[in-house]
DNA sequence: AACAGTTTGTTGACATATAGACAATCCATT
DNA sequence: AATGGATTGTCTATATGTCAACAAACTGTT
């Protein structure tokens, strides 16, 4: 018997269809991050850090990657003994840090930056620019209703 | 002076929300599946087995998943825990179980896709039919990008 | 100033993920 | 049948992620 439950249509197929993209392209990431000896997760952490030379708070961290505070404490730790990042102590807020790149992290991202950059080009060959903004505005719009839909569910 | 390293550029830009878009969905499912005490690691394994009434081996899950053998190993054990499954002997091959839904599995199964269903077009209202199709066709263009873009990597 | 409520970072427990090493088993060739 | 190479599942070590609980520090109100 074994009954068909549901049918699934075409937003179901698009929803599955973009958490698979997106894994392989996460997959792809790791082994190309790799060559640096660095994780996906790791290179997101430098990547923010890159446009705040000031520093970042961890929980500005967490907001900005979309992760939990308590995760962001290990990331940092870990990229703090390879010497890619220090904590700086805030004046304006004695319970938080301030986390800068070292100069160490600058000249690794100057190396691995270009070499993303043309490796999303390489993986949008065949889309023209105007598609991948077409694509970038969908997508903007799917987080959208994801927001919207978090919001009617239960707690 | 902190030279502008490379320019990102459309491409960029749509690989990075298309990984934001991505993770707010999977953050989503998570308090989604929540209400059933499942990861949705957990849901897309039942999802998998609900289709091979005869059973599955560990190693073609890992293949469909795209994760690593070992980490079905303790996904599988966990599912087992919670009698949502039952490893099976293979008579044609004494290496490998085969991995079958308990009936409890399906019972929580018929409940919770059609929510899932409807989840995902409540997320994609605002799209039609037709643009969730194109949406589709372009991803799986991306995921073929990713995957030709992953042959030329070393190692 | 004192209080209550919030926020920040850390910790501990746990789930999820990879990689490598290993034993058991399978398979192909001889 | 025997051998050698590949495959399957498990184990260990480690990274990444959540959540709840906690202390320290901040905030607003009185």
């Amino acid at each position: 018997m074994d009954a068909p439950a549901t049918k699934p249509g075409p937003h179901y197929e698009a929803l599955l269809q973009l958490l698979r993209t997106s894994e392989s392209i996460w997959n792809a990431s790791r082994v190309f991050f790799g060559r640096w000896d660095l994780s996906p997760s790791q290179f997101n952490i430098l990547n923010v850090l890159r446009d705040s030379p000031d520093g970042v708070t961890q929980i500005e961290l967490s907001r900005q990657l979309i992760m939990h505070r308590s995760n962001v404490t290990g990331m940092i730790d870990r990229l703090e003994q390879r010497l890619l990042v220090t904590r700086r102590d805030n004046p304006d807020d004695r319970r938080a840090y301030l986390v800068v790149l070292t100069p160490a992290a600058h000249k690794l991202l100057a190396e691995v930056l270009p070499a993303y950059h043309g490796a999303a080009e390489s993986v949008f060959a065949g889309f023209s620019r105007k598609r991948s903004q077409m694509m970038t505005g969908e997508l903007a719009k799917l987080e959208q209703g994801v927001a919207r839909f978090t919001e009617t569910l239960p707690r």
